[in-house]
DNA sequence: CTCGATCCCTGGACGC
DNA sequence: TGCGTCCAGGGATCGA
């Protein structure tokens, strides 16, 4: 599932493949994930793909009108949202499309930008001008950008769920299942608390866990669970690293008690019981009891 | 404002 | 071998 450090990573293979190169056609399978199929077919024949970015867990081709791309105009662009199975990368026309091909840009050198979804939970739209800066207004923070203090104000303003703050797109963007539980984990914060409840301490150690895991993600690719592939068709390396994400049952690596699943904001959360302490009895349901003492988080 | 439920969609896991 | 069932999950949407 691609969240920052995968969406960076395949933004980074394409910048590299495909910055440059003028779109000749386009080509489209099933569109019900793109906004706007009708403009794309027209739009972005004859437009230079100036640059890929990441935009949160989007990737952002930003498209030029003139082959050269000294002339950026960065008025419009392609936005990609991966979904859950979404891949992008370019491949050699003659190459036989895989299955659950759904777009395919034809390149001014001979090879094709494809875009595949087996589950089509991934989005796609041609934006330019106020609706593409409306679009982009839309999320919040960039995690690697936000200094503490932003992050601060942004986790201890909400009363909802710690789990659910760092999945909503509106207040960070890019964070997915995996690195929120990574980084409450590392943070050793549950996932029930509320934001607003969390301590300053608490807020400074998740923001620095989510930084760290998430610098550190990219530099191994990302996180190759299902199937993600990068825009060279590479897997990533992080998933050797993760802490909780997945490993129920499994024993945790700082306490080796055993890791729990609950469901929080409608998704699989892994935490450590014993690590990652229960918000005290708070508005949830008569949620059995589990845990009773309440040892201090050890300072630091 | 926040939450849970529901739907979208397909492949993979699992049971028989 | 093959089929039916269940489930995962990002995000939009809707009612509570």
């Amino acid at each position: 599932m691609p969240e920052l450090p995968e969406v960076e990573t395949v933004a980074r293979g394409l910048q590299r493949q495909i910055a440059g190169r003028r779109i000749l056609s386009i080509m489209l399978g099933k569109t019900d994930f793109i906004d706007n199929p009708g403009e794309i077919e027209k739009e972005l024949p004859g437009r230079t793909i100036g640059s890929v970015v990441r935009y949160g867990k989007f990737l952002l081709l930003q498209l030029t009108r003139k082959e050269d791309a000294g002339e950026t105009d960065r008025e419009s662009a392609l936005l990609v949202h991966l979904g859950m199975t979404g891949m992008l990368r370019p491949q050699p026309a003659g190459e036989p499309h895989a299955k659950h091909t759904h777009v395919v840009a034809l390149l001014d050198d001979g090879r094709e930008l494809r875009y595949t979804d087996p589950r089509r939970f991934g989005r796609m739209a041609y934006l330019a001008g106020e609706s593409l800066q409306e679009e982009l207004r839309r999320f919040g923070a960039d995690p690697l950008e936000a200094g503490l203090e932003e992050f601060t104000a942004k986790i201890r303003g909400k009363r909802a769920r710690i789990k659910a703050l760092l999945l909503d797109q509106r207040v960070l963007r890019g964070v997915g299942n995996i690195y929120a539980d990574e980084s409450l984990w590392k943070a050793r914060i549950h996932p029930q608390r509320l934001g607003a409840r969390l301590r300053r301490k608490q807020v400074k150690k998740l923001h620095r866990a989510l930084q760290g895991i998430l610098e550190r993600a990219i530099v191994m690719r990302g996180s190759s669970i299902a199937d993600f592939l990068d825009a060279e068709g590479q897997p990533g390396e992080y998933q050797r690293r993760h802490r909780a994400y997945g490993r129920e049952g499994k024993r945790c690596f700082r306490c080796k008690t055993r890791i729990k699943r609950v469901i929080v904001a409608g998704r699989s959360s892994y935490f450590c019981p014993r690590c990652q302490k229960a918000p005290r009895r708070g508005k949830s349901r008569r949620n059995g009891k589990q845990e009773h003492a309440a040892r201090r988080g050890k300072m630091g």
